[in-house]
DNA sequence: GTATATAATCTAGCATTGCTAGTTTATCAA
DNA sequence: TTGATAAACTAGCAATGCTAGATTATATAC
């Protein structure tokens, strides 16, 4: 009897979508219009369902900032696999982390700026893909640094910064890439 | 006939009032709790008050903000003026950059990470308070670089990041003085 | 001093939000 | 077919930002 395992199916399914609906809204409205009402109106179930998955709405966020966090893990690995060398590698990690955040900007707040319990520093109760991500930047700072963790710290900070202060229209957005030579360059020489 | 000026100042007295309290409630308990109602029961008004001094909620988190600014640049222009050297004007401005960050973070809050209409970018219409705080670190960072503007942007957006991954728990507290070696070493070598 | 116009303030309430208690409906085993 | 369990819904609470309309205080004109 598949009973079970296709209610279980159907429960993975309809997280999945509530999920989906939630980061499509915020991508395209921003995450204030992804209301509880509005992702029960999506998934066509009434509100207290979506309490049924997910304990408040910051765990929606959260849910959709670990996807986001798998998603960048990938593209990072990827992107330093297709470069010829360390350096290059660097480089495109870079620009690459740069295109994500601005690229995605709904993701990337949850991720980073949205109010959540994820957390890093923390070596016991860091989720597994959070780790991941920190160890595909690692990969490209290492051959570069004596301290591989510290160097990725800074460099994982100066990236967010970027990110930010250009989201926010704080910074230029057309001299991006020399603030990321700038960054890259000094890292180099440590 | 003064009472016009008494009026004027009577006013400006409680909008600094209103700011005020917004801010040392955000400093205590977060600026979810920052609310018109509380607002209003902390200055001994009604809620319509409120609004005849700022147009939403976000023009008080902007207000705030805006004074935050103020206190940041002279902050900087303090310590820059106090170092023996160039060099370690940059060193401790970035120091002072994080202690002042991680000091008032309802205050870095409501400068960098909640939604308000501030822009640095446009010249135009970027305020006196942003272009002044610019400025500052601008100055300590000018003697090292051929392009200032954009190894300031990049100086900052550095530290930024720095004050926002430590201030989720992103990354390690301990290792703060490393991480800031790190930036003003990549800095000093462009 | 009194009446009147204006300014200042308040009361009351709307719409929206996150969240939940209590009830109803669907599902499955006996 | 029945009874128990699981699944889902209706309805509503309390808090929030914000505002319309009534009310009170204030200043000026007579």
């Amino acid at each position: 009897m598949g009973i079970a395992e296709r209610k279980d199916r159907q429960r993975t399914e309809r997280e999945h979508h509530i999920t989906q609906a939630a980061r499509l809204i915020a991508e395209r409205e921003g995450w204030n219009a992804v209301t509880i009402r509005r992702l029960a109106d999506e998934i066509e179930y009434s509100q207290p369902v979506i309490y049924s998955h997910f304990e408040n709405r910051d765990a929606i966020v959260e849910a959709v900032a670990v996807e986001g966090f798998r998603e960048f893990t990938s593209e990072i690995q990827e992107v330093a696999r297709g470069s010829a060398d360390p350096r290059k590698a660097l480089e495109n990690a870079a620009t690459a982390y740069l295109a994500f955040a601005l690229g995605n900007p709904a993701l990337y707040a949850a991720m980073f700026t949205l109010p959540t319990s994820l957390r890093f520093a923390d070596p016991e109760k860091t989720r597994p893909e959070l780790r991941a991500a920190f160890r595909a930047l690692a990969a490209v700072v290492a051959p570069f640094c004596a301290d591989a963790e510290i160097a990725t710290e800074t460099f994982w900070a100066s990236l967010h910064g970027l990110a930010e202060l250009e989201r926010t229209g704080r910074i230029r957005p057309n001299v991006r890439a020399e603030r990321l030579a700038l960054v890259v360059h000094g890292l180099l020489r440590s």
